[in-house]
DNA sequence: ACGTATTGTTAGGCAAATCTAAATATTTTT
DNA sequence: AAAAATATTTAGATTTGCCTAACAATACGT
């Protein structure tokens, strides 16, 4: 049986899927530029992934995904997107920011909470599409309690219920 | 000026934060066990936050937070919280899984992010407070979808508009 | 207060993920 | 086709966070 990959072999993984669907292949050097990282550190990434029967590569030669490969990277790339979309429309966090933080969710979350929150996120999609103001009235709510960039505004606010019920 | 704190070491700054809450003090021992690490670890991990200024230690004295470590460990518990109540409130995850998740995410958002998610936790919890009847229509929404518990039920439909909107 | 049990520390090691520098292979240019 | 440029791999080092095993300090029961 294979072994759980790890937070870096998924992101390698994920980035060999993009940038395939993006231009149709892909070289160790795209997957550094796109993770920021030496190629050295790309060469010894894939030698892992070929040991994990996730992808196709033998030194100097061409990196493709295995059908298992294939499939696990779809799996993360579309939770990927989700979150993105997420942080972006839902929590209107700028793109990048919520770019970088789907990519570190989906590492964080055990399967059975990332099934329902993809869950939540269809459901609050959907009631936006159906009408629902809610989108509107998320906005006007932060406005009105003027959210700092730099951090929480007040954390303890949330831990007590007086407080919450206080607020109006 | 101090260094990032690792997510290790954010974890045992958190641990030892309510850990003395909880019983008036601490001891490595307790750390560990909280922490599903050897002793050992915690040793190391001491070294580490007292070289931040976040803990006052020495070899087998007692185990304090400075003022630096306190606030440090405040905001972070106090973000777990949130999470934890959001993953097992909203989404109806199992309590365990719930506050694991809740322990992961710490340290997965950029500050941005997580000021908004949790403006976003305050307003979905004050609207069913409210009235609202949000938690009764998402349960039935997942009841109906049925969601399974081993993984995704279907990505794919969270990505494409057609598939969401014909839906019903 | 003495010995045992518990707790804490040190020392040494391992694995993952990264880096730099040097060597090798491939591709492009002239 | 030779030289130059680019890409990739290897080798070796570093860092982090954990481990085990052996040692040291403290606490407790009688």
């Amino acid at each position: 049986m294979r072994t759980d990959l790890s937070e870096a072999q998924e992101d390698y993984l994920e980035s060999i899927y993009d940038i395939i669907l993006e231009k149709g292949g892909v070289r160790a050097k795209d997957i550094a530029e796109r993770l920021q990282v030496k190629s050295s550190s790309v060469t010894v990434a894939l030698r892992g992934l070929r040991d994990e029967g996730l992808v196709n590569y033998e030194p100097y030669g061409v990196i493709s995904l295995t059908d298992t490969g294939q499939e696990e990277a779809r799996r993360l790339s579309e939770t990927h997107h989700v979150f993105r979309r997420f942080f972006a429309e839902v929590l209107g966090v700028e793109p990048d920011a919520a770019d970088e933080t789907a990519c570190r969710l989906e590492h964080a979350m055990a399967p059975e909470v990332l099934a329902r929150f993809l869950e939540f996120v269809k459901f609050m999609t959907l009631a936006d599409e159906r009408g629902s103001d809610w989108k509107n009235m998320f906005n006007h709510f932060i406005r009105r309690n003027g959210v700092s960039e730099t951090g929480l505004a007040s954390p303890a606010d949330y831990m007590s219920r007086t407080a919450v019920t206080a607020e109006e």
